[in-house]
DNA sequence: CGAAGGATTGATCACGATCAATCGCGGTGG
DNA sequence: CCACCGCGATTGATCGTGATCAATCCTTCG
């Protein structure tokens, strides 16, 4: 699959954004998002709640803490979701990209803050209607059920990493685990646009971003990848995959 | 299977162990779990699933990637939740106490192994009783997201723990933690009784024993805590709360 | 009493952090 | 147009936390 432009995920529309009248039913990212668990009359009902909400890079979706008003589906771009300690180390629980749902959890404040990394394109929820919709569809919240399931596997991945992975290993688990979720999307098997900073990924994978550059460059050295504007190319991903089967 | 393991007992009866024909109703730890949320007439739905299992210390509920025949609810004694990479390198995602439910995903296969830390007692489900009973109460599917979601957010926790806190302030945070959550089950607010060995907390905190030993030694030599059998005995409890607010 | 398993302590090592300088690129204004 | 600026990334030098290697110690249990 050829794209045009290895530094942008090109999503097409999605639910009711900037152009009116368009519906979830066209939206594009719904098949891999938890829209996908709604048969027609529930898009409706879904469509009717929807409102498009533009960020630009940097800009703060929420912070940590707030009082959850909306929930969200990114359509485009990338958002960093992160918790900061009061000394200000930062960890940066994930990255969303287009087809992720932001607000699962249901609960009155957000357990954490969301900032965009990229220009994001979102489809926004207010929440007393979400919940509504949510009560009056168990299909619905079942389906969320098993997004939140989902999330909690992946946040056990992330603890291994974090806790007994080696700084290389770290590294290569963020470039394929990335990689699979932009190849399921629609992207390069090879070419990785990286919309997030060194420092973003340093406090994903609890590394320092000296560290984190060090490693790319032994990677360029091993000729296991390379390093292109605004992101990477894969020389030798199964040489990342044999770092973490040991 | 047919030779059950002798560490397994499994006895014919409702949610509470030792006293036979005792219903959910009567469970000690009912107002903790998710059972919290069923009415009368769910809870002898429930009852009527429910059979005891009792593991002794170090006996296996299921291992990794096991198909996932049942959900449980530990009634007595402590769980560790692991994943282990294939050389051997072990993660404890978590320890379960009286009250934690097992199973929250509902996923085909469990993510992760659980194995006894003490001698456990829990109350355990048939995997399609229950799914049964979630998918003829709405509202206890509710009550399963609210505990996966609260679950997610322990999991975030943690991942601020393993990526940006130091040992020090890894190991203050696991035993205020493990106080809190001991205290709501009825027990002491300055002894607390440590079930797993230094190993399970290093795996679970990111570190090795001997980290794990000389952090308590030092805890001990700057009078923030007692080496007692079994356990601590927490002597400044606001010392180990200023490290963590640090 | 001896063995075994968990815990502690000591000596040394090394991975990744820290401190610091420089690079490179894109944007802006003179 | 290009000099300058600012920000992110890279690289180098050194440090230090926590890992590793290894030797007891302590408790329980047979």
């Amino acid at each position: 699959m050829e794209r045009p432009d290895p530094t942008i995920v090109t999503v097409p529309r999605a639910c009711p954004h900037d152009r009116p009248g368009s519906l979830c039913a066209d939206c594009k990212v719904r098949s891999v998002s938890v829209c996908a668990a709604l048969d027609e009359s529930e898009l409706a009902g879904l469509a009717a709640l929807a409102t498009g909400a533009d960020y630009s890079a940097k800009a703060e979706l929420f912070p940590q803490g707030a009082a959850a008003r909306h929930v969200f589906n990114v359509t485009e771009g990338t958002v960093r979701t992160y918790r900061v300690l009061p000394d200000g180390r930062r960890q940066i629980l994930g990255f969303l990209l287009p087809g992720d749902f932001i607000g699962l959890a249901l609960t009155p404040t957000y357990a954490f803050g969301a900032e965009a990394v990229s220009a994001v394109k979102a489809c926004r929820f207010e929440r007393p209607a979400f919940e509504a919709l949510v009560a009056a569809k168990p299909h619905l919240l079942r389906r969320l059920h098993e997004a939140a399931s989902h999330e909690l596997s992946l946040a056990q991945d992330h603890m291994v990493l974090l806790g007994r992975r080696t700084a290389e290993e770290k590294l290569a688990a963020f470039l394929l685990g990335l990689r699979d979720r932009l190849v399921r999307l629609g992207g390069s098997r090879v070419t990785l646009p990286l919309a997030m900073t060194r420092q973003d990924i340093a406090d994903h994978l609890g590394l320092t971003i000296e560290t984190v550059s060090r490693t790319f460059t032994k990677f360029v050295r091993d000729r296991v990848l390379l390093i292109v504007p605004d992101g990477v190319r894969l020389l030798d991903a199964a040489r990342l995959e044999t770092m973490l089967a040991a």
